[in-house]
DNA sequence: ATATGTGAACGGCTTCACAGCC
DNA sequence: GGCTGTGAAGCCGTTCACATAT
């Protein structure tokens, strides 16, 4: 029904669709729960559980369908058809996101980009994707009813750039700068931190070889 | 002392850090856990406990010393000084990463970079950073007992890849490809997924106001 | 008086185990 | 027999509340 699917859930759920597209071109179309938790990654009970949120779909003794089983992840976790979201801050980062065509492949397309100096920016990448001044943000958000939006500026800027964005309706960023961003009630933040990524990777790296005993015997 | 650190508490621990690098750059040089947990945008209680895993480093009543909080926190997650690391693929994203300065922030050199093309790459990219064919990984890798890599190559090599930056020593992985990698015990993997970020963010976002009522399974 | 440190309660997600259906 | 669906149990991280220290 109307229950709120856990984000984790959610995020996996994108990923079993994505395990399921794979097999839909390789001409599968019926998987197991073991099979489809092992290629996604993750325990066939926690697979099961994650489908429970979206209804019953599997056939006992059998498996899922792996086209009706599409289906129905695409229709609860990928509200519209093609969601158009825009970029603000065309430097290194968001360059790559510009030209990224994972966006594409989930459903997304990116309608414009924002940046402070938008003609140089538009020459240096060269795309069909309109870029503009950060002043005319609100103005296209607004008429063009945007509700999510990529941040890509530099750290200083990103707070000054959300409360922009949120004003004009934005209720969903995708934050790439270092920073916590302030938002009100109701505006969704996910923040991808690469300098934080790459840092708790590096303390759950054991450690070269400090003389003292390697770690319990197992 | 020795215990091992919960993932998330490592990544606050580095939200942290940063807070206090602008506190000091400020002058300050006593906080409150109330404070800096609204700057870091967690609970007060929360910042205490993680405090917790580092041992006990406040003042009751008083507060935290700016310069030996970052000190302790620097020594515990950010094992050496600068910790060189890799990057295989670059394309759109790892162009944009090998000229990310946040990670030189944090103490991570990209001391190498590597691509089916290190001729035209390095060409296109115009820094310092030796670019090599991917065949040159393993001899790099183990001469200079690399640990960590940055992965950005197209889902359909990364899992390739990935096994032959293992063979060759690597034993921590951040992974901007869309696939689920399989490692080996005792190698880590941080996965960045940047469309499955931008898909979940859609699902918690308010729909429009289509306010209808859609159930019929259940 | 004020702010830390921490055991205990709480809540949510994972895993188990088995009932139910093909 | 095989596999899904799901309540129950288990686990882990967060939050609370208060003892403790200055």
């Amino acid at each position: 029904m109307g229950e709120v699917i856990p984000k984790k859930a959610v995020y996996r759920l994108s990923i079993y669709h994505r395990c399921l597209r794979k097999l839909e071109e390789n001409g599968v179309d019926t998987v197991s729960s073991s099979a489809l938790a092992k290629a996604a990654g993750v325990k066939p009970s926690q697979l099961r559980k994650d489908f429970g949120y979206l209804g019953q779909f599997g056939t006992r003794g059998l498996g899922y369908s792996v086209g009706a089983l599409m289906e129905v992840i695409k229709k609860t976790i990928g509200r519209a058809k093609l969601q158009p979201v825009v970029l603000v801050g065309v430097g290194n980062l968001g360059s790559a996101l510009l030209r990224y065509d994972g966006f594409k492949k989930e459903g997304f397309e990116v309608v414009a980009a924002f940046d402070l100096d938008p003609a140089q920016v538009a020459e240096r990448i060269a795309l069909d994707i309109p870029v503009l001044g950060q002043d005319k943000i609100c103005e296209f958000v607004s008429e063009n009813e945007i509700r999510m939006a990529i941040l890509a500026v530099p750290g200083p800027f990103a707070q000054s750039v959300a409360n922009d964005l949120v004003a004009c309706g934005v209720v969903g960023i995708l934050n790439f700068s270092p920073v916590i961003l302030q938002v009100p009630d109701g505006v969704v933040v996910n923040s991808v931190d690469l300098a934080l990524e790459l840092e708790q990777l590096s303390y759950f790296v054991r450690p070269p070889e400090t003389g003292e005993i390697e770690d319990d015997a197992k």
